[in-house]
Parts: C-alpha cells; sequence; structure tokens
DNA sequence: CGTGTCGCGTAC
DNA sequence: GACGTACGCGACACGG
C-alpha cells in the first residue's frame, strides 16, 4: 500500500486569500464568484493530485470560542468580513457539498483547534496530514507526520524547516507565541520583544516558563518588560494553545474523489464557471494508449519523409531556457493529422536522461538531415509563438522557412484583448482539455531544464505541446475564415513573425563604454541636485517619492495644489513646470526627476541586456503586445528611448553600427494623419497632403480662417495639439489643458476645426456607429479590436469606448502600413542589410557602407508603396554611424 | 519579504 | 474622471 496523506484545508485563511488574490470575478446573476472559483480551482487541483488520498475542509464557527469569553478583546480589532466576501461562503459550503469533501465547522472551536485534532488522529493511524494553513499557532504540531504545505507553490513547512528559518521547535512554539504576540489575533506578548529576541531567549532559557524564573538574569527595560508579563502569562498561554476537539469524524471518512462529480456541474453552471475547465472531456496525454512515438537516427529518415509528404506540419522546440540566445536545443516535437483529431507526434531528442532505452541523438548529424525539410519554402510549418523556435533554429544553423502557421497569433488576431495566448490557456479554451503543467515536468525552482529530465517524460510534453498547437491552430484558422481575417493573419501577421525573429537575432550594436560614462557623469551630476534639495528639504526627504514631495511642496512650502491624482496633489512635471517661479525647489525636483529617469530606466541598465557574445542588444518585439495592433517592445524596450531632452538625445549615441557599417533611419511622416485623410476621405485634409502642406501649420490656417503665411506660431502649436487630439478622440477638457486654454475656448476651437473637416466629423461618427453596431472596428488590413465599453451604461466608460474605436483604427491601420513595409523589407533589401528596430512610424537598418545607397533606396520603397493610399506617403531615409546622428 | 498598485515619465 | 498605445522604474501599502 502506498503512504496515505491527509490534506486539512483552513477554509477560512483560503477564503481572505482567494477574496484578495483573484480578480473579481462575477457570476451569471452579478453575484460575487471569486472565492468560490478559487476553492473549485483548490478542489479540482487537488482532486486531481495522486498524492492526496483524503482531504477535509475546516471552517472557522460562527459561534464564540472559549478564548473570545476568556479574552474578550480576542481577534477584537479585526474587520467585520467584507460582505463581497460573506455573500460567497454560503456558495462555498455548497460547492464543498457537492464535491463530496467534507466540511467541519465545530461550535465553540476555531478551526485551529480542529485541524490539529485532525493532524493528530491521523498520525494516531499512520496517516500523513498536510496543513493548507498560514497560521503560526499549527507550527507547534509539526512532527515526521505533520507539514503544513501551500499547494499552490508546493512549498512546505516542516519541523526542519521550521528549525532552520526561525531557530526553535515545534515544542517551543506556544512559547514563542506568547512572548512575540499575535497581531492577528490581538495577543499582545511582551513589550520590547520581537521574533529576533524571542528566539535568542528561548535558545538560552529553552522555554518560557524558565525565562520567566530566571528574569533577575536579565536587566534594564527587557527585564521589566520580562517581569510585567508574568501576570498575564497564564492567560496568553492558554489562547494560544490548542485544544483537542471531541468526537470528530474518523479520518477515514475523508476519502479524497478522484475528480470532480458530474453531479456537481449543474452548480458550477450557475456559478459561471466554465465547466471545461473543471470536468475536461479527455484525460491528459498521461494515459497508457500514448499517441506518440521517440525517433531514432533509423526511424528518422522515413518519418521525415512522411512529414514532406503531408505537407504541414506543428513544430515545437524543447531547449534549456526561455532566452533564445542560451538556449540550447533538448528536443524537437511533430504533430498533424487530420481536423482535430490527435494522433501522429513525434518526437525527436537531442539530449536528456536516457531512458527506456530511449537515447538523445546527435545533433550534428540530425541537423544535416533536418535542415533541408524545415527550410524548404514549400513545406509548411505551424508553431506556437513561432518567432521563439524560427530564433531557437537560427542559433543552430538552420533559418526555417515555410512558416504558415501560428496559434498564438491566431488567437491574438481572433481577439487581441484575451488576458493569454499560451498555449495553455488556449488548449483548456479551445480544447477543453488541460495540458501537462511544464511544473510537473521540470523543476525549474531547483535550476532545472529539460535537458535535466528523461527523455520519455519530455518526450510526452513536447507531442502534447506539438499537437495542442496542431489542432488549435486548425481550430483557430477555421475561425479567422469564418470571420474574414484569414488572408491578414496569413499574409500579414505570420510572415511579420519571421521577419521579427531575424531583427531580433540581429540585435543592435552598443557602445557599453559610452552608457558607462554617460552614466558616471549623471550620477555626479544627480548628487549634486540631491544634495541641493536635501539642503532646503531636510534629512530624510526621499524626492523619489511623489508623497514627500507633495508634502513638501504643498504642506511645508505653502505652495498652490495645481492638480489632484486619485491618492493626492499632483506633483508631475507639469505641475512643477507651474510651480517654477514660486520657488527654487520645483526646478530642483524637475532636474532630478530627469536625470533618476535617465539613470534608472536606461543608463544603468541598458548595460544589462548588452549580450556578452554579440555586443549587442536583443529586444523582443512582440507581435501580441498592443490591443491595437502595434508592436510593442522589452527587454529593454528600445521603442521608448529618450529623444526629446539633449541628455536623453545622448542615450542614443551608445547605439551604433559596427566597423564598415552604417545606421539607415526612415520614419513617415504624419503616418496617422495620413491615414485618416485616406480612411475618412476628407477632402480639405487630403488636399494639403497632396500639396505637401506643413499639415499643422495648414490646419491652423484653416481653422482661423487666415492664409499659412500668417500662422503664428502660437496658433501652429494649438493646431498641432488639436491634429493629435483628433487622433486620440479629443475631448474639450483634454484639450483645454494640453494648450492651457479655458474649457469654451477649446470647444471653440474644436468645433471650429470640425466646421473645416466636416468629412473628418462624419468618418467619426460612422466609426462609432458601425462599432456600436458589431462590437468591434476594424483596421485597414482587416484587424479587429471588440470595444465592449461602447455598451457600457456608464456615459464616461462609453466615451472612452469612442475613443478606442477612433484611435484603434486609425492607430492600428498605420500599424498595418509598417508592418508591411517591414514585409518588403524582407523582399527587398540587398544583401548585407537587415532591419533592426520598429518604432511605430520608423524603421532602422543596418547595412554594409557598400550597399548604403541601394538600401536605403530599397527601405525607402518599401515604405512609400507598402499600401496604396488615396494620399501619398512620405519618408525620408538618413544615414550615419550612430542612433543619435540619424535622429 | 514578496507582490500588486500608483505616480510618474519615456516613446510614438 | 480628465485625449490613444505601450514598458518600466521606485515608492508604498498590503497581506502573508
Amino acid at each position: 500500500m502506498g503512504k496515505k496523506t491527509l490534506v486539512i484545508i483552513d477554509g477560512h485563511y483560503y477564503a481572505y486569500r482567494y477574496f484578495f488574490g483573484m480578480p473579481q470575478l462575477s457570476g451569471p446573476d452579478g453575484q460575487p464568484t471569486g472565492v468560490t472559483f478559487g476553492f473549485a480551482k483548490l478542489f479540482r487541483d487537488l482532486f486531481a493530485d495522486p498524492d492526496v488520498t483524503h482531504f477535509v475542509l475546516t471552517f472557522d464557527h460562527k459561534d464564540p470560542t472559549f478564548r473570545h469569553i476568556m479574552y474578550p478583546e480576542y481577534k477584537a480589532h479585526r474587520d467585520p468580513m467584507p460582505d463581497n466576501l460573506r455573500s460567497q461562503i454560503p456558495d462555498v459550503f455548497r460547492l464543498a457539498e457537492e464535491c463530496g469533501v467534507p466540511l467541519l465547522s465545530i461550535p465553540g472551536y476555531e478551526a485551529d483547534d480542529v485541524i490539529a485534532t485532525l493532524a493528530q488522529s491521523a498520525e494516531q493511524e499512520g496517516i500523513y496530514s498536510r496543513i493548507c494553513s498560514k497560521d503560526k499557532d499549527l507550527d507547534q504540531f509539526l512532527n515526521n507526520y505533520i507539514a503544513k504545505w501551500d499547494p499552490g507553490k508546493n512549498e512546505y513547512v516542516t519541523r526542519d524547516s521550521l528549525l532552520d528559518d526561525k531557530g526553535i521547535r515545534p515544542d517551543q512554539v506556544v512559547d514563542y507565541l506568547c512572548m512575540v504576540g499575535d497581531s492577528a489575533d490581538n495577543v499582545p506578548g511582551i513589550k520590547g520583544i520581537g521574533p529576533k529576541t524571542a528566539t535568542k531567549l528561548l535558545l538560552a532559557y529553552d522555554s518560557l516558563e524558565n525565562v520567566l524564573k530566571n528574569t533577575d538574569k536579565l536587566k534594564g527595560k527587557q527585564k521589566e518588560n520580562v517581569e510585567a508579563f508574568i501576570p498575564l502569562a497564564e492567560l496568553t498561554h492558554k489562547l494560544i494553545t490548542i485544544v483537542t476537539v471531541p468526537d470528530l469524524p474518523e479520518t477515514e471518512s475523508f476519502v479524497c474523489p478522484e475528480c470532480l462529480p458530474e453531479s456537481a456541474r449543474p452548480l458550477f453552471e450557475e456559478l459561471g464557471f466554465n465547466p471545461a475547465r473543471f470536468f475536461p472531456r479527455n484525460e491528459s496525454l498521461a494515459s497508457d494508449n500514448a499517441d506518440y512515438t521517440i525517433l531514432t537516427e533509423e526511424t528518422l529518415p522515413s518519418f521525415l519523409d512522411s512529414l514532406r509528404t503531408i505537407g504541414r506540419f506543428a513544430i515545437d522546440t524543447e531547449t534549456t531556457s526561455l532566452n533564445p540566445l542560451e538556449a540550447d536545443l533538448v528536443g524537437i516535437s511533430f504533430a498533424c493529422g487530420a481536423g482535430a483529431k490527435r494522433k501522429d507526434a513525434a518526437y525527436l531528442p537531442l539530449a536528456g536522461l536516457p531512458s527506456a532505452g530511449h537515447k538523445a541523438l546527435e545533433w550534428s548529424a540530425v541537423r544535416d538531415t533536418l535542415k533541408p525539410l524545415l527550410e524548404d519554402p514549400d513545406v509548411k510549418k505551424v508553431a506556437q509563438n513561432a518567432k521563439y523556435d524560427l530564433r531557437v533554429f537560427l542559433r543552430n544553423g538552420i533559418n526555417m522557412q515555410g512558416l504558415d502557421g501560428d496559434s498564438m497569433l491566431a488567437s491574438w488576431v481572433l481577439d487581441p484583448s484575451r488576458t493569454s495566448h499560451g498555449l495553455d490557456a488556449l488548449t483548456e479554451e479551445f480544447l477543453q482539455e488541460k495540458k501537462i503543467a511544464t511544473g510537473d515536468v521540470v523543476n525549474f525552482a531547483s535550476g532545472q531544464t529539460m535537458a535535466d529530465v528523461s527523455i520519455e517524460s519530455v518526450a510526452q510534453y513536447a507531442c502534447e505541446d506539438a499537437q495542442c498547437t496542431w489542432r488549435l491552430t486548425e481550430l483557430l484558422e477555421d475561425k479567422l475564415t469564418q470571420q474574414g481575417m484569414l488572408k491578414v493573419y496569413q499574409e500579414q501577421e505570420v510572415p511579420l513573425a519571421s521577419c521579427l525573429a531575424h531583427m531580433e537575432q540581429t540585435g543592435f550594436a552598443v557602445n557599453a563604454q559610452i552608457l558607462m560614462d554617460s552614466k558616471e557623469h549623471l550620477e555626479h551630476y544627480l548628487d549634486q541636485i540631491f544634495a541641493d534639495i536635501r539642503a532646503i528639504a531636510g534629512e530624510k526627504f526621499n524626492p523619489a517619492s511623489p508623497k514627500q514631495v507633495a508634502v513638501l511642496l504643498f504642506e511645508k512650502l505653502g505652495l498652490r495644489v495645481i492638480r489632484k491624482t486619485k491618492s493626492g496633489p499632483s506633483t508631475d512635471a507639469r505641475v512643477l513646470e507651474a510651480l517654477k517661479h514660486d520657488h527654487e525647489m520645483p526646478g530642483l525636483l524637475l532636474q532630478y526627476r530627469s536625470l533618476s529617469k535617465l539613470l534608472s530606466s536606461y543608463l544603468r541598465t541598458l548595460p544589462d541586456h548588452i549580450e556578452k557574445n554579440t555586443g549587442r542588444i536583443h529586444s523582443s518585439f512582440n507581435q501580441h503586445g498592443a490591443e491595437t495592433g502595434r508592436l510593442s517592445s522589452d527587454h529593454p524596450n528600445l521603442q521608448n528611448i529618450p529623444k526629446k531632452g539633449d541628455l536623453g538625445r545622448e542615450i542614443r549615441a551608445a547605439f551604433m553600427a559596427p566597423a564598415d557599417h552604417t545606421l539607415l533611419a526612415a520614419d513617415y511622416s504624419q503616418i496617422e494623419l495620413r491615414m485618416l485623410a485616406h480612411l475618412s476621405d476628407d477632402e480639405t485634409l487630403r488636399q494639403a497632403f497632396d500639396n505637401n502642406a506643413d499639415i499643422h501649420r495648414f490646419v491652423a490656417a484653416q481653422v482661423h480662417g487666415c492664409d499659412e503665411a500668417s500662422v503664428t506660431p502660437e496658433m501652429r502649436n494649438s493646431a498641432k495639439a488639436i491634429n493629435f487630439g483628433i487622433i486620440y478622440g479629443l475631448s474639450s477638457f483634454g484639450l483645454s489643458q494640453q494648450i492651457g486654454i479655458s474649457r469654451p475656448a477649446a470647444q471653440e476651437f474644436i468645433d471650429g476645426y470640425f466646421a473645416r473637416f466636416s468629412g473628418i466629423r462624419r468618418y467619426i461618427d460612422s466609426v462609432i456607429e458601425e462599432a456600436k453596431e458589431c462590437g468591434y472596428v476594424s483596421t485597414i488590413a482587416g484587424r479587429r479590436r471588440y470595444v465592449p465599453l461602447l455598451k457600457s451604461g456608464n456615459g464616461n466608460e462609453r466615451k472612452q469606448g469612442e475613443r478606442i474605436a477612433l484611435n484603434s483604427t486609425i492607430q492600428g491601420s498605420a500599424a498595418d502600413l509598417i508592418k508591411k513595409a517591414m514585409l518588403r523589407c524582407s523582399d527587398m533589401l540587398p544583401e548585407q542589410s537587415k532591419l533592426i528596430v520598429q518604432i511605430h512610424d520608423e524603421l532602422i537598418v543596418e547595412c554594409h557602407n557598400s550597399v548604403i545607397d541601394e538600401a536605403s533606396a530599397a527601405l525607402q520603397n518599401a515604405m512609400l508603396h507598402a499600401l496604396e493610399l488615396s494620399v501619398p506617403l512620405l519618408a525620408d531615409v538618413r544615414h550615419g554611424s550612430d542612433w543619435l546622428s540619424v535622429s
């Protein structure tokens, strides 16, 4: 017989944990369900855990216990349970009932007492207990049979770990807590004694009793405090000591079910929980009738032939790292098959622990066999987040061609607002199955990688990934077809993944020395400003704390409050700018802020991102990062490197072309306004671009009814603000803030604008109307963004929905345009020139000096004719040895 | 002591 | 509340 393990849940603790830890879910009737959902997942996971044989849930009983009677202050300071939590407790009880989880809530006792009694009687029967609670009182029972356990993190507190972490034995826990007190229960403890001192005293005297007997050996304040505690000792001890609860059911009555009973399904539906996540139709692939094979040297060639014949398959790489620059191949899995039925998966082991006669194949030999197939553009491949696998293959000498699908991108195109486009989430949502958790295969916490695991287990996991990828891709591509988005997916987004893989793999050469020198310089500068600030504000003032800045400016220095945030007066740059002439401090703070921004966000962090081997920064460009369809960039974000200030600009000097190479930079002029002119077909705006006008000056002249020559810089500036405002879905309030005029004046300005550009007014209205009708807006390439806010009952939220609707069509269409340009670059750029960065309306290319002219022309051509719009596009190409010089 | 939120600031 | 889209820093509050 295997060993038996009883899991005991402290329901009260988990209720609070889920209440604070879960998103505020609500069920079909609008009732809160987050806590109930948390318990449902906990039950499901514990049922599925083969180690858990027995299972019981405990709750504090609502009646007072002897502790409350003995000590009225007991837990008296606690806030009452929040209503949104209280209302869920009956649901949790029903859930336990329906799922067959025994629930114990005993009048006159706390859950702790019940838990301890259960664990101790289990021990009598030779059954192990795992207590799911954070209560420190329970530490007194830890022994070989009894441990505390966090099932989410799979972390234990055991007798040994208690001794290691706190330096006390379980039999000292009560004494320890008596001394330290328990703020959670409002039990005071000894004044002036915290965890450190308590441990020390217990180490010296072994028990509290001994400490109290030997107060003459203590001195000073501590002696007084300990002696003052003596009369309270007995009561405190009783409060903390856990008592045995009589007449509890036998442990054997807590047998853990193996899965959620079908009879519970109606309750899950009532609560609005997706039954698919709880009642999987198929057990995981862990079943005996595994439907994959592990390839060998002998079987590999014919298997690859069959892939070639089939012509399209899913591929997934298992590696030693999530960072593709460090990722060594552990294995490759393949899957394909008709429809969404799983079959025909195979795993090619390249590393890992040999098992059951399987051994890893030698990469160098495999590569030559694999390369022709992977590099054949006529053999189609699909993957989940293909960009990653493409990079892994690039690192291993294979430039994969024929990428034809990506389940992550399919999901993103279908609905960019999904919280996750990860394989696990998609599998649960669309295939109603639960995948093997990566954590069940590899213990990352202990530094393991896929290479440290048996070939068999990785094979099973990897094949499941490939199969899920294949089935999801088929299924999601069907949906794309039905919704008319297959084309943008196949012709724009999927090919872009390859383009981005190459960009990331290439990276951007960075001169670390420039960054370090600049950092040194600015750190000294910052020190001086810091000293000046401290001289005025005092010793402990931290200028990096907006809260402290507010106190200083508005309370101590008595300056005017200009604007408020949710939590207090605003201290942002615009406020400080307004206060600059009233006091010296705002100016100093502005300098401090701008310097510390440069240091903390760029100068101190960028060097850490330089890859040792390449001397280059390999940022990620994320295709699913933005709901409008823009790319996002991270690790590090290269799309927000400073450009405006002189000091910030200098950072760009560190980004350079290597020897014999040059940077080309080209940005679209007024891309979003041009896109707006095209989409709206506004006659006036289109003509402005046709005539290559200075668009801000032109708009100023139109709105003021004057000629362009008489437009003042102020007029041009306001026009610029309104041009941006239009794209962002402007309000009179926003515009008035932006250009510092009254709200009515701003409104008048806006009215004047729309009088002149009536086509734009009509266009905006039509976008919003259409969005309200079909629930989403579409970009020029046919991508969608759903705008549920348009249906909100709240007027402000609806307004926000309208702004999102408008902005997303314009911003998203501009994103489509530059994506097309990037794809053209892949085709048109000459040898020895590569795209390395995209910043929304700008592309940067690194090229060999011998092809500057050719590459510049190709880049410009790629951009100007990415899409044929009804207005001309404009993009100028600059070249130079570093990013600063082309900015 | 880690985690999530906020204020802030950089880019387009 | 406050005109769109991102990423990421330091401070802080909060609940282990």
